[in-house]
Formats: C-alpha cells, structure tokens, sequence
DNA sequence: CTGAAAGCGCTTACAG
DNA sequence: CTGAAAGCGCTTACAG
C-alpha cells in the first residue's frame, strides 16, 4: 500500500499540516520535531504524491513541450537541452507531437485545458501558431523555439542569428577566393530563409539562387539544374546541411571536385555535417543551447521572472570543414 | 477561472455524478439528460483536469520513458514510434535522461513514488538495471528497449535478432565474393556485440576481430591500426553505421577504394548512412516499430493484458547501399 | 436512472 | 510552534 502524509502523520505524531510544513521547508517547525518527522519519512520512504500536491496547489510541476517531430537531425539536440534544464529544475517534462492533423492537435489542447502542465515549450508544428498563440493569451506560459524566424512580435521566443550566419558563409567563401556562389534556399515562406539569404548576398552578391526544400532531394536536384543550365559558379551555400549534403552528391555525379573546383557550405551542423565527402563547412547553430535557453526562460516565468519581450538571440558560429578550408 | 465539474452540474441542473457518467460513458444515464449534460460540457469548454481525475482514480494515464540520451543517431526513430502509440492512446509521455550519475537516477525513483506515471518505457542507461528490476519488482509495469542484448530473465522486452543480422552481413559479404573480413565490434560486454559477431562468424569466419567502442574514433582507428599491421583483408563488418563511417574515412586516407578493393557493412541504418561516401549497405535495425512494439505492450499490460515474458524479438533486414552492393 | 456523501492525498488559511 | 478543518476537482460505492 502506498504511504501517505497520514502514515507519517501518525507516526511521528503530529499533524498532517506539520508535516507538510517540513516537506516544504517551511519555517515556524521546532527544529527536533521537525527532524524527527523527516527520520520517519526516510524510514516509511514516503514521497509525496505529484497527483495530489499539483490538486492542492494548483500546478503541476511539469513542463510541456511540443515538437513537430522527434526525427529531425537536430531536434535530439534541442530536446536534450530541455531536459536537462528541466530535470535539474525538478520539473518533469511532457512531451507532445502532433502530427495527426487538427484531431491531433485537439487532443493536444485539451490536454492544456487539463491542467496537465503548468507551461509550454514548442518548436512550431506546420500550421499551429494560431493555437499556440491562443493558448498563450489565455494565460498559458509559452516559449518558442523559433526554428523558423517567424514568430509573432511580443512573443516569447528564442532564435538564432540567421542573417549573420547568412553574412558568415558569404564572408568566408569570399575569403577563400570565391565570387561566383550559388545559393541554395529552404521553403521561402519561413523568416529564417530570408534572413539567411540576406545576410549572405549582402556580402557577396549571388546570381543564381534555387529555392530549395531542406531535403537532400532539393540540394541534389538544384545543383543538376544549374549544371544543366550551363551556369557558372564557384560554390554553393545551401541553407541546411541536409541539403548541402544532396549538393555534395550532385556534385561529385557531375565530376565536380569539392572543394577544388566548388566550395560548400552548408547552415547547422547536424552530426551528418561531419561524415559527408568531404566533411562540410556549415553554419552551426546552438541547437542544445536553444533548448536550454527556452526552458530556462519558461521556468523563469514559471517562477515570477517576467518573460522578456523581446526575442532571445543565440549565436551562430561557422565552423570550417574540408568543403571549404 | 477553470470550469469544474461542479459549474457543469449546477448549470445541466444534475449532480456531479452525473455528469461524471456522462464523461465516462457509463450506461444508465437517460439519453436526453446526457445530451443536455455534453451540451454544457461543450458550450462551457469544460475538460476534466487530469490532475483530478488521477488523483481519485489512482492513476494517471501517463506514461514514462527513461533513456540514456536524446542525441544518439537512432533514439529519435524510438521515441517517434512512442510518441505515436502512446498519444493515440490518449495517454501523454514524461520524458527522463538521469545522466548526472546517482543523484539524478534517485531523482527520478523518487519520481516513481510519486506516481506521476502509470508505467515506464526504458532504454538502460548504463548502471541502472538493478534500480529498473527493483522497481520492476515493486509493480511498476515496464518494458525494456533492449538495444545491447543484456535483459535480465523475464522481464518484459523487445529485441531485435542480432544474431540473425550479424548472419545476413556476412552472407552478404560471402555472396559478393569477399573471404577475409575484418570484424570491427562494439563494447566487449554488450550481448548485442557477442550475438552479432556469434551470427556473423557462423557463416564466415573472421580472422580479424577489433574490438571497438560503437563511435567514429574507433571505427578510423581499427582500420589503421589493421593496415598498419599488414594484414590481409578484402571487407569490414562494423557492428554499428558510426564506427562503419569512421572506418570508410579511414579506408579512403589509406588509400583504399569501396567497394572494390574493400566491401563495408554497418549496421542500425541510421539517417546519415545514405549520406556516407559512398552509402553504407547496413543491417537495418526497425528502431521506429521498437518503440511502438514497446509502448503497444506496456499500454496493453496497463490495460489488463499480460505482458508477455518472452522478450518480442523484431527482425533486421539488410539494407544493401554502394559501400558493398 | 439519479444523487448525497465519502474519499483520493495533499496544501493552506485560520485559530490558538 | 502546532493542529483542525476546509478545499483542490474528480470518482465511486451506496442508497434510493
């Protein structure tokens, strides 16, 4: 059976409410009376409740974060800053896709309503912000790990500097020599795209630029068109390594040499990044400190710090491969 | 302010029982009265806090999952197949990684105690099968993700057949007329590591047998360690796709051609495997379905259904790639 | 078919 | 410094 604040109640003979109050440290308990108390919690190893302490005072003590999926290269990295954020803090952490469409995502939401966290972390699922945002006007506390530079204003939010990681790759290519880049976008709806985009051509003007779709599919079907376009170019920048990854096969296909006759550089720095032919040169971005930064944000909240207002910015930092020294 | 059971009662004009029938889907509720009780439900967007409900009904539909890391190439496939199963189920998943030795793994017993969750999904991190037997043995309902072939008797499991992929490789190999592999292992005390060489060596003996430590650094460093001592061999079975892409570097610094001169077999088949130069042939391990079959058997024991004490054993399959075609 | 009441295991004013 | 009692929001015998 399990033991309750009774058992301990009881045998150490006070009340209920005194052991309560050595639970929670509280002041105002006799010092011998409180350690007799907490002897007789060691012995019955009694832990209290989470179901009822989180009824009584009315939160959980539990994070929750969704994630669009749990797959992505880098997501293992961002979730593992989470946790351990979380953990450390004595939070649980629930986790949620929702991947089902709008049944999913309901579901989800009920489970808010439920009182099932006390606060949300979330890297957006395709088409959730307006959830999302409804949950946070309705008081729910909420941090978002901006993956793709399109975050409402005023919301709280961690993101990474997509427009200087842009700037980088074009000032390190042109270092090495290189005029004639070619660029490899994601899906141009996402902020992110433009910023790195901008940055990029604002130091090195770019005449061929594809969009892409992050997939290694986009990175490899870009270079051949622009191969069979006849065009002339010196490098790529695609704006993940998933896609650089594709380039660099296209690449070799075609009898390209990387990084002899085209210089790569990709944006990330997923584990993948150092395994190509050759290992590439990429943007790498923080992607366990995003975790940890989210989480410490909302557990700030969640503690009385107020949220700031404006967006949390983290560095990107390049990181030179051999796909372009 | 939340709406309570109570505000729907006093506004169906019924008692609280009644709308909990009404909630459950109990019979014996008078048809027009369970309309006009979901009704309100509906037009007072009432959901049952979930704290509540567990409380009084003693558990919490929530399921837990332990793993030693959330950064490992395959870990997101298993958590997806989680993830999936066990929202569909309407239950929600508390994530833990008790990666800061004794200290966090007494954190999350404690968690146990707590019973914040009704049953626990564990993939062992090192040193905790003793603390997940004995919680095990006190009632906790949990199933194991063997991924190293090292389940105690008995205990609820899933595994893959090592045996059997070790076995394929090297039918593989001797298929493609190579004789002299070299066997490229992970940790010695791994029984996935002695159950893949066991299957491999039955079908071709392997003169050469380098103990690794399942990362890249281990793979690279066998290989040149083999060369260097001259020795004569014409393939490698590297028992997981990191050291696998660790010795393809080194094969191609030492100035060896893959396939030709040297066939390369991995095994997991893990993302960055159709990425290695050239993609890896590899022994497919189904890490996605090891999570669903894992989280489908707990939520079934938490349902009533007994688990079944034979470790579920899933199959491997070959996936062939350039690196030996 | 329905409801009053007790109980799940805590916390928190309130009173002393 | 300590305790009795109410309350958190549900479920579940029990009685009708």
């Amino acid at each position: 059976m399990r033991v309750t604040i009774a058992d301990v109640a009881r045998e150490a003979r006070v009340s209920k409410t005194t052991v309560s109050r050595v639970i929670n440290t509280k002041s105002d308990v006799d010092r011998t009376t409180a350690a007799r108390v907490r002897a007789v919690i060691a012995e019955l190893g009694y832990v209290p409740s989470s179901g009822a302490v989180g009824l009584a005072r009315g939160s959980s003590r539990t994070v929750g974060m969704l994630v669009p999926s749990l797959t992505w290269p880098w997501m293992g990295e961002v979730l593992q800053g989470v946790v351990d954020t979380v953990e450390a803090a004595g939070y649980g952490l629930l986790l949620f896709t929702c991947n089902r469409g709008a049944d999913s995502v309901e579901r989800f939401t009920s489970q808010v309503s439920a009182r099932a966290f006390d606060g949300l972390l979330v890297v957006e699922p395709e088409n959730t912000l307006d959830t999302i945002i409804g949950l946070h006007r309705k008081g729910l506390p909420v941090v978002l790990i901006d993956d793709r530079g399109q975050h409402p204003e005023d919301f709280p939010s961690v993101v990474t500097t997509n427009h200087e990681g842009g700037a980088s790759a074009a000032r390190h290519l042109l270092a090495g020599g290189r005029s004639k880049p070619l660029v490899i976008t994601g899906p141009a709806h996402f902020g992110c795209v433009r910023d790195r985009l901008a940055g990029f051509v604002e130091v090195l003007p770019a005449e061929h630029v594809v969009v892409g779709e992050f997939t290694e599919a986009s990175g490899r079907s870009a270079i051949e068109r622009i191969i069979a376009e006849g065009a002339d170019f010196d490098s790529v920048f695609a704006q993940n390594d998933v896609s650089a990854a594709g380039a660099l096969r296209a690449l070799r296909a075609a009898g390209r040499t990387v990084p002899d006759d085209i210089a790569v550089v990709g944006f990330d720095d997923i584990p993948m990044a150092r395994h190509t032919e050759p290992p590439l040169t990429t943007v790498g971005q923080p992607t366990r400190a995003m975790g940890e930064t989210a989480a410490r944000m909302l557990l700030g909240h969640l503690g009385g710090t107020p949220a700031p207002d404006e967006p949390v910015v983290l560095r990107t930092d390049l990181v030179v491969r051999e796909s372009a020294p």
